[in-house]
DNA sequence: ACCTGAACACCGTTCAAGT
DNA sequence: ACCTGAACACCGTTCAAGT
């Protein structure tokens, strides 16, 4: 098993585990090789490079994400299509931060977009809104959004219940929205008291909806060759 | 000039310019050490590490975003306060992936936060519906978004042209919307077509239309405690 | 054809020493 | 108080050699 010759798949398959219980950054070319008892070097005859192994292992993650069966309402479909992505990708948390530092896109990463596209298109919606809608979309697409709230105020040097003690006087509006999200939850910090699910769908729901809403209306972007100014907003 | 001593802010508005000029993939503790013609070990009497160097970049760039004059409506002063904020991050190629890099939020960025949801707050938005846009906007809220048509298909390896007479075969929607991009455009490659100011508008303006439709329609997310199906739709 | 060893040009950071 | 030198434990990758 251990000693069974490299392969591309092989070089995935390990550098995918090792990433999802290790994490993204203690991802190396050195530490993968050792992982699959072999010298570094051995791993370039099937990955081109750090960038190729990357590139391969979101590839196969991409490649994961099933469609789910058609409706025939746009909307709908749209949104049951990401938020199979979403199920796909949240199974390996380092899948984001490499998508996203991806420069250049893989083939499955096109025919997702492509797939995704024609979800508007066949719906009725014009190439012109579809197209402003994948931007407002965004890599929420993905059926991932950068958690801001996770990053919770700093809590290392001076002492936690200091810095939340501060916060309402120093931040009140925070502290009401913290206050609110812990509601529920089970302590007072700003980020876990979300729930990241919830957030998703909501986020994806106002641009969906307000996409339908622009379809209704009939809405163009103005000609790209005028000078003069144009109007983006409804109506 | 060159030999005066070393300070926090003459660390940090030298890597701010080197990173400006060279990327910040380019900025090293030890390249920066060089620019200032100091040893490495030099800048730590000033600076943590490599960590707190950025959080300092971040800083001092977040706390120049200065606020537009309140309006009183407050999809009207959001709108500007983002907007201002795109202008002052935008200067900065760097300041969005370093943002986005952090893991607690630094003074300045809890500032900029709660002044944004102050604004909604005050507008009369309830803080339920304030956080969920706030969560909605993402990092939206910081000026920038993830230009995912940026990541061009890969032209490297194989012939450009030759991936340009491919795509309306593979990815026929995608052409469709790269053909409409370009209408205007000066070329028919699927991301510089796109004006980034344009798009990030557009996006930033569903959000904020769709805040506007549910505070008119009272919307409130069902009691987290509950224990049944939420409803996340309007109406 | 596939793997190896040694080396190169980098990193961030610790530690003990200089002035 | 502030800067230095040398060293440690890492990186990704090239190149020439082994089997």
């Amino acid at each position: 098993m251990r000693r069974a010759t490299l392969s591309r798949e092989r070089v995935l398959q390990t550098a995918m585990a090792y990433a999802d219980a290790q994490g993204i950054d203690a991802l190396s070319m050195r530490r993968l090789a050792q992982e699959l008892d072999v010298v570094p070097m051995a791993l370039y005859k099937h990955v081109a490079g750090k960038e190729d192994l990357l590139d391969g292992m979101i590839e196969v993650v991409v490649g994961e994400i099933i469609g789910a069966t058609a409706t025939g309402f746009w909307k709908q479909d749209v949104r049951e299509r990401i938020l199979s992505a979403r199920k796909t990708l949240v199974r390996h948390q380092w899948s984001r931060t490499v998508l996203e530092s991806r420069s250049a896109m893989t083939p499955a990463m096109l025919d997702y977009l492509d797939s995704l596209t024609g979800l508007f298109i066949d719906g009725g919606l014009s190439v012109d809104l579809t197209h402003h809608v994948m931007h407002a979309l965004g890599n929420r697409m993905w059926g991932f959004s950068q958690e801001l709230f996770a990053a919770t105020p700093r809590s290392d040097t001076s002492s936690f219940t200091a810095q939340r003690d501060a916060l309402p006087r120093q931040h009140p509006h925070l502290a009401q929205i913290a206050m609110a999200a812990a509601h529920a939850g089970s302590d007072a910090r700003l980020g876990p008291g979300c729930d990241d699910q919830f957030e998703f769908e909501f986020a994806l729901d106002v641009v969906l909806d307000g996409a339908e809403i622009l379809h209704a209306q009939h809405w163009t972007s103005a000609p790209r060759t005028s000078s003069g100014p144009r109007d983006i907003r409804p109506r």
